[in-house]
DNA sequence: AACCAGGGTGATG
DNA sequence: CATCACCATGGT
């Protein structure tokens, strides 16, 4: 059944789902004619907007959906704390007027492991894509939304080596394949992942062919809520290069990643004009 | 240690 | 229509 679902934050500009769900962190959402964004997440379907200081949220989902949403979204974090502390730094403080309504998504690890497999020298458009084809192809209905969840490891894992043709993802399938291999038999523990020190985890998820210290990163960031995560990719290279030649300052760095995701999103609008 | 291929596609001119 | 770049990584 359809409920809305109401999650309070400290002030109205916290929150601004354009910003959030297309600047590189999720890859499953998209904006509907009647100006919210929809998507699924996981195994959920929503449909999300800003109303207000809160962010509402329509699902269909059969229980914990506050809680779940509440997660994924962050709403436990003031983000305006967060942004004055960030806005002591002078490029942080345009990357944070720039990007005011970004959160920090906390998404299923196992989701953004492949995501970000297939973001390797990739651009957003495609990876939405096969992403899209992937989740059409193999993943679980999801009732009454006529969309589907994200295919789990062992599914990935027991298809046929053809199968995969249909994604175009050409390079990246036999790291996909590894991954759903490892993970569903076991060889490497994504719920254990939190429990780690932070390098070991990334030890453990470069043991998967095809991921490196970047792909490592964005799962531990995106989809371990690891915040000292600061996945370098080729847009934030830029950012460093140009604004902080003498390195990222230090005091950030147990929020790093979020502060990550606000230069991500400035560096591609601002460095490069649009 | 520097290059190079991986596959395809959206953006650009 | 040609060219370029793309939230990297592994192989040479």
């Amino acid at each position: 059944m359809l409920h809305r679902v109401r999650l309070p934050l400290a002030a109205a500009g916290d929150f601004d789902p354009a910003q959030t769900l297309d600047c590189g962190q999720a890859f499953r959402f998209t904006p509907t004619a009647d100006g919210w964004w929809e998507g699924v997440a996981g195994q959920r379907y929503c449909k999300v907007r800003g109303q207000g200081a809160a962010i509402e949220v329509d699902c269909f989902c059969g229980g914990g959906c506050a809680a779940h949403w509440g997660d994924y979204f962050d709403a436990g974090r003031d983000y305006g704390t967060l942004k004055q502390e960030y806005s002591t730094d002078p490029v942080l403080e345009k990357a944070v007027r720039h990007g005011a309504g970004i959160r920090l998504l906390h998404q299923d690890t196992w989701e953004t492991l492949c995501s970000f497999i297939i973001s390797q020298n990739n651009h957003i458009a495609r990876i939405k894509g096969i992403i899209r084809t992937l989740c059409d192809s193999f993943g679980p209905p999801i009732p009454g939304s006529g969309m589907r969840g994200f295919p789990a490891p062992e599914t990935l894992a027991a298809l046929p080596v053809d199968s995969w043709d249909v994604l175009r993802a050409g390079f990246r399938v036999k790291y996909l394949r590894d991954a759903a291999e490892k993970v569903s038999r076991g060889q490497l523990d994504l719920a254990g992942l939190r429990a780690l020190p932070l390098e070991d985890a990334r030890q453990a998820l470069m043991q998967i062919y095809g991921v490196g210290p970047k792909v490592a990163d964005c799962t531990l960031l995106f989809g371990c809520a690891r915040m000292e995560c600061f996945p370098r990719d080729v847009w934030i290279k830029r950012v460093l290069a140009e604004y902080y030649p003498g390195g990222f300052p230090e005091r950030f760095a147990g929020t790093a990643g979020i502060a990550q995701q606000y230069l991500f999103h400035y560096g591609r609008g601002a460095l490069v004009e649009k």
